[in-house]
DNA sequence: GCGCTTCTGTGACCCAGGTCACAGACGTTT
DNA sequence: AAACGTCTGTGACCTGGGTCACAGAAGCGC
């Protein structure tokens, strides 16, 4: 599926979701008349700690990162979902009919698939296929949240920066700023440049002002992996 | 339900179990041919990182510690599982056929519930009833590892240790040593011991050798909720 | 009682990393 | 090119909390 053209039609989309497209096709019938297809721009804010949710969301193209804030305004990524995801905190809510209590930002413009409750529900209870993709995804967000606690409970900031640039490098680079790499991490702007730059001074990495670009993939993931 | 006299038969068993109770009985009846009801003793290991898994369980009764050992040595408690409640790290595990990341130590006497794979798949087949109960409780520990992130992220030990005692402490008293302490927190005996003391400086605890009370609950509850 | 093991208390020390306070550097706008 | 906002680099500093090294205390077994 190309980005450039987001998918209008129900269809189309679920189509374009392996998961879904495994669902029986009358169970997607149903499902489709009442859900809907939208568009957002990069930055929108999808929920806030506090807000209620009525719709089940698949993310279809693009990615929307989830993060938490701690009242000294520092923040931590805790995933982010990216096309043929979904939430588990949404499908979380929307089970325990609970308020999230994190928020989700769209970090690219993105197309997702909306599922009301009740379909939901009719979905849950009408397709096996449906329901494996619901528990593949939280057994998979609950392994990465077991990493995350781990790490940030034992684990040294620097290898969790050459962990996170490897991971989010494509073709050696990120663009990204020093800033947004620290609420990546949970940690402090100033904290994250001097790690930078001592990575830099090793060799690893070059900086350039938005722009971070590896230049010892090996080294980084011998760093990466360092307990 | 007594935790004198374990149940014996997967009936019984299903019956102190609200959750289990709701499932359709033909379906429970099916699930009763395959299950059976074990008891362990205390500080048995249940599963350890790295080992498969093909039973589904239920506690019962008693309480199971669910931890990650970082390589330090440093070890910190996820979650416990309690009567009436089932461990997603093993429901996951089984949904995915992957292997445990953490391990699982009885903390008292437990009895629990096994139940195969396959029983498991049929229950979540053929039960809307087993598969709210399974969501929620995936839910529930999603929530709380997201809090247990947030803490451990942002939160300090003192606040951690303050809430941890007014969780745990049965009529005033927890009777555990320091050492425990600082494997639930992930932090070390000594740091646990001198907050302690200070604790006990400020009159908010006093402290005996393998036992810690509260002299000041409200005290406790103010430290537990600042920021 | 005596010796062992298990807990606890503490001082000394260290270090990662958070905070503050700036100073440039770079880009963009006008 | 002047001016302004955004990024980056850095020094100085502080502090929570982890580590080490012991020294008592308390309970336990003999």
């Amino acid at each position: 599926m190309k980005d450039t053209h987001a998918p209008v039609s129900f269809e189309q989309a679920a189509a374009g979701v392996p998961m879904l497209a495994a669902v029986e096709p009358d169970v997607l019938r149903r499902a489709g008349q009442a859900a809907q297809v939208v568009s957002l721009p990069a930055g929108v804010t999808v929920f806030e700690p506090g807000a209620g949710c009525r719709n089940y969301i698949v993310v279809l193209s693009g990615s929307v990162k989830v993060r938490m804030q701690a009242a000294s305004g520092r923040e931590i990524v805790l995933y982010r979902v990216g096309g043929g995801e979904t939430c588990v905190l949404t499908t979380s809510c929307l089970i325990q009919g609970t308020d999230y209590d994190a928020e989700a930002v769209t970090e690219t413009p993105v197309t997702a698939l909306l599922i009301p409750k009740a379909a939901f529900d009719d979905m849950m209870n009408a397709s096996g296929a449906f329901r494996q993709f619901i528990f593949s995804s939280f057994s998979t967000r609950l392994n990465e949240l077991l990493g995350l606690v781990n790490e940030v409970a034992f684990g040294h900031i620097d290898r969790r920066l050459a962990a996170w640039l490897l991971a989010r490098a494509s073709g050696g680079q990120v663009e990204v700023t020093h800033q947004a790499i620290a609420g990546e991490l949970g940690t402090a702007r100033e904290v994250v440049s001097r790690l930078l730059k001592e990575l830099e001074r090793r060799g690893l990495v070059t900086l350039n002002r938005g722009e971070i670009s590896i230049t010892d993939p090996a080294g980084l993931r011998q760093l990466a992996a360092s307990e």
